[in-house]
DNA sequence: GGGCCACAGTGTCATTTGCTATAGCGGCCG
DNA sequence: CGGCCGCTATAGCAAATGACACTGTGGCCC
């Protein structure tokens, strides 16, 4: 009965955003007791979608956003000749269908990676909810800005790095978001699995030199991607090899 | 006196935010004339920079805000040995330095491509508007959500599209923005220099094989970039050619 | 005027990356 | 069980793109 494309259902059981599960994340900062308080009053309920299926189509006006309470998600672009640009992955805390938000058509596609659970948020709600905490409104520019943020580094590694480099980048960014946001405990490995099409399509790669590259890194022991981890024994070699910045930026908001 | 790693001098006259030369863009939606009241009681004044000056430098932490008044500006990233990623270009009403907001060190160079005039807010000043006027904060995640949209496009564009693609892709976008501002009058033309560097680095090409696509475009009659000037004889065509969406997306707000 | 410099343009060759086809492997389902 | 399907892996070849070296041109400055 969970349909992807109707929205998934409404668990009946929610989580009061008082004991959210994300407070005690490393690279989360929670709102605070109050803050929580209103957040809590806006928030509808709660939806859950099963690995693989459409969260968001693209194409379609939403009339809700949702915040990822727990689960891997991706976001994607679909050509009209059935070319796919993956654009982000999406962590607990992240914010979904912000487009929403400003009565816009959806220009992306977004799909569980794994099993998903988020908070829902009507868009009328969502307004007020901004207009009537500044301080919130404020975290969402924020959050808007982050993801922006994010988008740069990709396009940074699609537009000047090598096939190599852009993978690197690509398990460095990923395994670092996993661990900050509590989806991976290990340090330095992820047990998610993501495809070589899928990591073809994010980085702009044909699959084959996808899988080639992938081959050539493991062998070098710097990323060992497999079907079912990323696994980055060695985060600042990886980095420097990748030419990223060595730091983790500051903790992110959510609401 | 202007130099531009100081960030320029405030100009002495400034202009009204009620008499705002942008409020007839096309493809701006003006504030209301209580909002104007607001905004410009917290403009601190306005700044100018010469065509080829830094306006922000990658790896400071601003302490002010800006809107683009008039002229054009880009913003790029650069890496360690050198490589360089044009991130996006600016038109007016675009916001300049929203890291600052979050007390962030700048990660990308913001410089001048023609001379150009921009609002200044100060990082404190700019917050207690966002605070106090939550329409206006909602505007500021609007602008935010628009710039990531942008970044989007463009992702899309370095991970799919062949060189050409790519350029007649860069070059409708530069072509429409600057129409939707009112940089450019004429129909489909754009009188602005952006070297064939600028290009390579912008959609991650070689500067031969910039060269060399630009010239099959020209031959093509698709799309006719020369030293000062950017022209696109059909836009429609070369949207269909670079499998573009058609439409033009809604008027965005400006602070 | 002469020299310098940034930029556009060209040729040649090297490298990266893409395309097509094929094989192996494991899960899933009738 | 057998067949189908999605994913990884590999090979051989083609095409796209990059690297390097060089020329021409126009603006700018002493």
């Amino acid at each position: 009965m969970a349909s992807g494309i109707n929205g998934g259902r409404i668990a009946i059981e929610r989580i009061p955003c008082m004991s959210c599960p994300l407070t005690d994340k490393p690279g989360l900062r929670a709102p605070d007791e109050t803050q929580r308080a209103w957040i809590d009053a806006f928030k509808a309920g709660e939806t859950a979608y099963a690995k693989g299926e459409t969260v968001l189509r693209q194409g379609a006006r939403a009339t809700r956003l949702y915040t990822l309470l727990s689960g891997v998600l991706m976001r994607f672009r679909l050509l009209e000749d059935g070319r796919r640009q993956i654009l982000n992955f999406m962590f607990p805390g992240d914010l979904v269908g912000l487009q929403a938000a400003f009565d816009a058509d959806l220009t992306h596609e977004v799909e569980a990676l794994i099993d998903a659970r988020l908070c829902v948020f009507p868009r009328e709600r969502f307004f007020d909810l901004a207009m009537s905490h500044p301080r919130l409104s404020f975290d969402l520019t924020w959050l808007a800005a982050r993801e922006e943020a994010a988008l740069e580094e990709h396009l940074v590694a699609l537009g000047q790095r090598s096939a190599r480099e852009r993978m690197t980048y690509l398990a460095v960014y990923l395994v670092q978001r996993a661990m900050d946001t509590g989806v991976a405990t290990e340090d330095g490995v992820l047990r998610l699995t993501i495809t070589q099409g899928q990591v073809a399509d994010m980085l702009g790669l044909s699959l084959v030199h996808t899988n080639r590259s992938m081959q050539a890194l493991r062998r070098a022991g710097l990323v060992i991607w497999t079907v079912n981890s990323i696994a980055v024994p060695d985060m600042a070699a990886a980095r420097e090899f990748a030419q990223m910045d060595p730091g983790s930026p500051p903790a992110r908001p959510y609401i």
